[in-house]
DNA sequence: GTCTATACTGAGATAGAC
DNA sequence: GTCTATCTCAGTATAGAC
């Protein structure tokens, strides 16, 4: 059957999302899949093919639809800075709106953003979108220097993986109408006045490469 | 031998640190350590009790330096604002005096965080110090509504796990003088600006507990 | 090509000898 | 207190049925 493959995936998905890769383990995939554990290995190779492709398959058109946001804001703005909170939208509106077709995905790629992403994934299919917005943060931003960005898109990714994730364990928060989008909203607000927050005074100077 | 147990702590926290905790094996610890399988069991009882005392261990002092931060903000503020660099500044600058000490532990700390702690050492050795700081943060910003300051306190934990997992792969930092202090001085510009920023306008109301 | 059955290695945990 | 032997379950590999 080809949809033993997609019941395989889906079913991953969820789980993952939900418990942690780690803490899954194949034989609980395939008891709630209905197949066989072999069946893994043959269409995935192994566990970490198989969250690769899991990965890809939602994440190939997030990343579309943010590369093709940055174009159009690019194509807007011209020649002046880039509006920020337009830059940051383009980010993560598109994840927020794979939250409310797959939750259990946006958590998946939380989890896989605060544990270290596998490199394979990473660099083959995040590396565009990365490279592409950090360029606009820099056009967003222009006054900043390159150190100081590199290191407040670090803080950022922290906060966006963390709130991918979930919400705070002491909140709780309505279902209604769109969870993740308001979520998003705040984490824009919150995000913007970082980056635009004056440079830390230090006592001594760091060397970015 | 005492300082089996020792051996065994530190070991592990090294090697938690470096490589994370699923990816550890308890037969790894043991060889590094040159002791055997069951000490591990008759000292800690698990592998997940082995990883709760290594962090109370280092987690205790921390928590206790944040405190007395706070408590000598608290009495020099008054019944005025408190000043909202210095309460960041409480929760931060004590762990990054302990990544000079024992980065591998705080390498440690933010996986933890990043990857969900465990509930009973968060119950146990966190509660106080995280009812203190969210109080700390209200009175820095008395006009903040309730729900706003907590979803920004998740953001920036976020942030904070991410910060202390390690610096950006995209940035080759200097090691002098100290490193992590002058991370910690730009993640507190940036959340700074974070927790002042206007509040987002929202197309939709979210109610919170 | 697709799936089943089964075996292999290494993980954490445990009982009991010393 | 410490160590050996063993248990169960994890991910993995493969031979062979359809």
């Amino acid at each position: 059957m080809i949809d033993t493959k997609q019941k395989i995936l889906d079913t991953a998905e969820n789980l993952f999302g939900a418990k942690g890769y780690d803490a899954t383990s194949l034989r609980h995939i395939i008891t709630e899949a209905g197949v066989n554990l072999a069946a893994i290995h043959y269409h995935f190779g192994s566990k970490e093919e198989l969250l690769d492709q899991l990965i890809v398959r939602r994440a190939g058109p997030v990343n579309e639809k943010r590369i093709a946001l940055l174009d159009q804001i690019e194509a807007e703005a011209g020649a002046a800075p880039l509006p920020l909170e337009k830059v940051l939208e383009a980010l993560l509106v598109p994840m927020s709106e794979a939250a409310d077709r797959n939750p259990e995905f946006v958590r998946l790629m939380g989890r896989m953003h605060a544990e270290g992403m596998l490199p394979s994934v990473l660099n083959t299919h995040f590396q565009q979108v990365i490279a592409r917005f950090v360029a606009a943060m820099r056009k967003a931003l222009p006054e900043l220097p390159e150190h100081e960005l590199l290191w407040r898109i670090h803080f950022m990714t922290g906060a966006m993986a963390h709130t991918m994730c979930g919400p705070p364990d002491y909140t709780r928060v309505s279902a209604e109408p769109s969870p993740f989008r308001s979520r998003i909203a705040r984490l824009i607000a919150f995000l913007s006045g970082g980056f635009r927050a004056p440079l830390p005074q230090q006592d001594h100077i760091e060397v970015s490469q």
